[in-house]
DNA sequence: TATGGATGGAACGATAACGTATCGACGATA
DNA sequence: TATCGTCGATACGTTATCGTTCCATCCATA
């Protein structure tokens, strides 16, 4: 069941309880990345914010004690929706899934503006760079897992540089369509696919 | 009132003059991307660049009729510091030298900060979709230089895909700086460099 | 030396958002 | 049914920035 999200939930309800509505909490969540998405983080509005969710203000501060706890707050609800891949019988087949996926992130609106956003504001406040290891680290167990699976396939060596793999393989899509905003066909996503498939079996730790 | 908007404007002045001090033109940019970098794009602030440049607000406004184009100007100034790459004798070497040089670029700390909100606003408005698209080709002309180099030398064939190579030169290492916040070694940049040559040579049109 | 435009600085009224406080209404619990 | 915290809404004083205007001063030319 829904748990008070209240600050100080620890507490003891003498009676007559009336709980902070889960539904009015990811409403505000919603609104607040939209307002992120329309005018960037360093401009959002808690006033837009509540009247975006059809709130007062005072459901947000009985919520949250700062903007940053709101923004860490529903950054993380955010990171929660990622699916583990499935596994498609070739290292090229799982890499293109990968990017087919990938894409369909990238493609979101929201996403697309508010990503590079969370980047910027990694590299000014230790907060927000938290917040954004966290959303990369949940990316990089899904290409860990692509990896390991050729691995056992014999696809790839052993000895395969992980560090470098895992960052060859969202890397160029990311710059495509967060970068330059360009969204690939799926011709374009296979033939990267392919590239970033000897890229990766070139990449073994040869010193 | 026709009024001298240009920086350099060398005008007929009637006589007694008072240029523009080219001076406090460029002490305005740099205050620009200095509290651009510090607070994000949305949130910079006239008063605080002029007060950093150590000028008035009347400065400002005697420059540019608004916010957009004095960040445009900027930007803009910004974009003509980009050398090309010399001639190294490999396509290796070439590749590793553009990392190193695009790595050195990414370290600065008002570059690192300034790049990814550059995307976001991009994402938000088409006047710095403009600004993003010129700094683009202007690093994109770079890549270019170095693949026809390796066509000419033989080490890739005429028919490689040119628009995924040209992402795939600095896409890693994007990734690995901005996204992550990580700055690779150059043993590192070595195997990237290595990994990318192949990922290059596997890209032929092969349909 | 005289001229005239650029300069830094200050003030202006207008917005906007801040964070807090308070209100009656609502509704879930006891 | 009585209770009591959350609800939307509104108002408050404060702060920050906006874009404009004015002014005394500076300084490169003519």
């Amino acid at each position: 069941m829904e748990r008070n999200r209240s600050v100080e939930g620890a507490r003891k309800k003498p009676s007559g309880a009336a709980v902070k509505s889960a539904k009015l909490t990811t409403a505000l969540y919603r609104a607040f990345f939209e307002e992120w998405a329309e005018r960037g983080f360093a401009a959002v509005s808690l006033e837009r914010v509540a009247a975006k969710a059809g709130a007062g203000k005072a459901a947000i501060y009985r919520r949250f004690s700062s903007r940053q706890e709101f923004a860490a707050a529903a950054v993380t609800e955010l990171g929660l929706t990622i699916a583990m891949p499935e596994d498609t019988g070739s290292l090229e087949a799982d890499v293109l899934a990968f990017l087919i996926r990938l894409r369909a992130v990238l493609r979101h609106p929201l996403i697309r503006r508010i990503l590079p956003d969370l980047h910027a504001e990694a590299a000014r406040s230790p907060e927000m760079r938290i917040l954004n290891t966290r959303v990369a680290e949940a990316r990089r167990a899904q290409a860990q897992v692509i990896l390991e699976r050729a691995i056992k396939r014999g696809e790839l060596d052993a000895a395969v540089d992980r560090d470098l793999a895992l960052d060859l393989l969202p890397a160029a899509l990311y710059w495509r369509m967060v970068v330059l905003g360009i969204s690939p066909t799926r011709d374009q996503l296979a033939a990267e696919a392919a590239a970033i498939v000897a890229a990766l079996q070139a990449s073994m730790r040869t010193s």
